[in-house]
DNA sequence: AAAAATCGGATTACAATAGTCGGATATTAT
DNA sequence: ATAATATCCGACTATTGTAATCCGATTTTT
C-alpha cells in the first residue's frame, strides 16, 4: 500500500520533537510520553537512526538524542533510507544487475517505474524536518 | 515500505499489455501466460479494474477485457485508487473529520503530511500507462 | 450441449509490520 | 561506591496485510 510504515511516522515525529527542543538532549522516554509513542519500538528506531548517523545519543542518567544536522538539511527521505535502507517501488529493480523478475530482461514498464520512483523520491527528498516542524 | 503491491504491478502491466493489443480482446490467461502472472491472482485483479470502470469485459468463449479509456487518459494513480482505495500515508488521516489519532487534534506534522502525500499523488497522477507502455 | 471465458466468495499460506521482553552497558548524581 | 536513569541490543511474539489458491457459478460462443 502506498503508507508510511508506523516507524517512518514515529521517526519523523521523534525528530521533529527533537528539532524543536534542541536547546536540550531529549530522552527516548520524554518523546514516548509526550507523543505516545510505544517506547520500546521508539528506542529502537532512535537506535536505528543513530546507527544511520541523523542523531547523536548520550547514554546514562541524563543522556538522550540530538540532533547531527539542522533541521533543514534533514530531509524526509533521509529518515525513510535510514530506517528501510534503499526501498525500490518493485522487487524487480532491487538488484540493479542481477534479474530477480522473469520479465526483467525485456520487461517494458521498468524503465518507466524507475523514472517514477525516482519523481517521488525527489518529493521526498525536498521535505525537511525544518518544515515539518516550522520551527 | 515505500513499495507498490503486486497487485498493482499486476494491473499496471495488465493494462499495458491491453493497451498495446488494443485491436483485440485480450483474455485473463493470455496476460497471465504472456506476462508470468499466476492466472486466479491476475483475474480477481482484472475484475477489480472492471469493477471501477477502468476495463470493459465480455464474457464467454472470446471473451475479455478492452480499456474503457485511452492509455493517455489513464493514470497510475487511477489504478492505485481502484485497486487499493484511497490509501493514506499516515493512519491519522484515513477519515478526514473522526480521529484515529491521539495526536490529531493538535498534530504538527498531520498538515505537512498531507501536502506532502498529495505531491506525490500528482507524481502518480501524471504519468499515464500511454507512457508506460510508449504505444 | 460443450467449451472457454468471466465472476465471486471463501480459504489458505506467507511475509512484513508492530510491539514486547529481558538483560547488558554506560553515565551521572548522590 | 552505589543507586538511578538512560541507551543499547538480540530475540521473541503478536498482529496485520499481501499474495495466492480453491471451487463453484454464470455467461457466451461454437
Ligand atoms: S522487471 Fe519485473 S515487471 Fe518489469
Ligand atoms: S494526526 Fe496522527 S501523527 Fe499527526
Amino acid at each position: 500500500m502506498i503508507k508510511l510504515s508506523k516507524k517512518i511516522e514515529y521517526g519523523i515525529l521523534a525528530l521533529q520533537y527533537i528539532a524543536i527542543h534542541s536547546d536540550k538532549i531529549i530522552s527516548a522516554k520524554e518523546i514516548s510520553e509526550q507523543m505516545g509513542i510505544p517506547y520500546e519500538f521508539l528506542s529502537k528506531t532512535l537506535q536505528q537512526l543513530m546507527k544511520k548517523g541523523l542523531i547523536q545519543s548520550q547514554q546514562g542518567i541524563r543522556g538522550g538524542y540530538v540532533l547531527s544536522r539542522k533541521p533543514a538539511d534533514l530531509t524526509v527521505k533521509d529518515i525513510i533510507i535510514a530506517l528501510e535502507g534503499k526501498s525500490s517501488f518493485l522487487d524487480c529493480f532491487v538488484s540493479s544487475n542481477g534479474l530477480i523478475c522473469d520479465r526483467s530482461p525485456n520487461c517494458s514498464i521498468k524503465d518507466p517505474m524507475e523514472k517514477l520512483q525516482f519523481k517521488v523520491m525527489q518529493v521526498f527528498g525536498t521535505t525537511t524536518i525544518a518544515e515539518i516542524a516550522t520551527i
